[in-house]
DNA sequence: CTGTACACGTGAAAC
DNA sequence: TGTTTCACGTGTACA
């Protein structure tokens, strides 16, 4: 009884975050009859029905993107909200972070490396690095400069991402 | 049979653009004549809606989730697919492989400081609110050899393509 | 014609 | 009190 699985793990915060949707779904049947469309194409019994076997795939669709959402959130250290929204905003974040981190630290590398050349010993393990900037992206759009300025339009619209008291954003985002 | 005030999508399309397979790219068509804005008055009479203040709410916070979502596939170089799943796994994908090379990057500096450093100055300061376009453009497509514990644990989970049949999807993903 | 993917509206629940 | 987030079912559209 109970399949209807109420998505297992829907608890966001540790606190108690869970809304319990305390419906009957017994099983996924019971859909015709809420309008008379004749669907003379029966499909014979307990077969499956063209438009419940919709809701269905999309129960799963749901899961699996809840699921991606909460893998994100793992492997972003710092996360302060379980919002939906607040989860991939601290993602982005955390990836800008980490993108610039990384450029500074390539950087300082790349300055240790210049040092007198007595220091640097004969092995030479910087074969591992490979610093091949990939410049010629399949990617469609966002390309070449204009890419960033993107990024920063959409990120300065989530810059002050707050949920609570929200000021009526007029989503002006002149895009 | 009658819509009572839908009369379906096709009013604000600068909303629904994630559903685009690799064809053509060109989105943002750049356009807002919205202008419409139907004035569903319900013939009530009553002016204030009890009801209907919720689903403009609820458009709301879903255009914010997209918005957001966009934003997150900007960050990420590599995107495979546009799927609002695909999209968060790839960005997962990217932010591990970050993760990885820059402690690469981290033990090489520290291997390189070790011999006779010359008097360099080490910031690592984690600065987020500079906020700047870092637009390093060299992924590396992350060799996915070494630091895979991690993904695995995560990745068992959204293996596509394995959602059909089964219902259960036991979910060990222990944040 | 089947499957996939999305936006939408709606009731419920936490804050 | 009201706001905000959520999952759900449903219809539609594209492949």
């Amino acid at each position: 009884m109970d399949n209807v699985d109420q998505e297992f793990n829907n608890y966001w915060e540790t606190n108690s975050f869970l809304q319990n949707e305390d419906f009957e779904y017994d099983s996924w049947p019971l859909e015709e009859a809420i309008s008379g469309s004749y669907d003379s194409s029966s499909p014979d019994g307990a077969a499956s029905s063209p438009a419940s076997k919709n809701i269905v795939s999309e129960r799963n669709r749901r899961q699996k993107l809840n699921q991606r959402l909460f893998a994100l959130r793992s492997v972003v250290p710092n996360i302060t909200k379980m919002d939906k929204a607040s989860i991939i905003k601290d993602a982005i974040s955390y990836i800008q972070g980490l993108q610039y981190e990384e450029s500074k630290l390539e950087a300082e590398i790349r300055e240790l490396e210049s040092t007198p050349k007595s220091s640097l010993s004969f092995s030479k393990d910087f074969d591992r690095d490979l610093l091949v900037p990939v410049t010629s992206k399949k990617m469609k759009q966002l390309d070449s400069g204009p890419s960033r300025s993107l990024i920063e339009v959409l990120d300065v619209n989530f810059s002050e991402g707050d949920i609570h008291g929200r000021e009526d954003s007029g989503s002006e985002c002149n895009m």
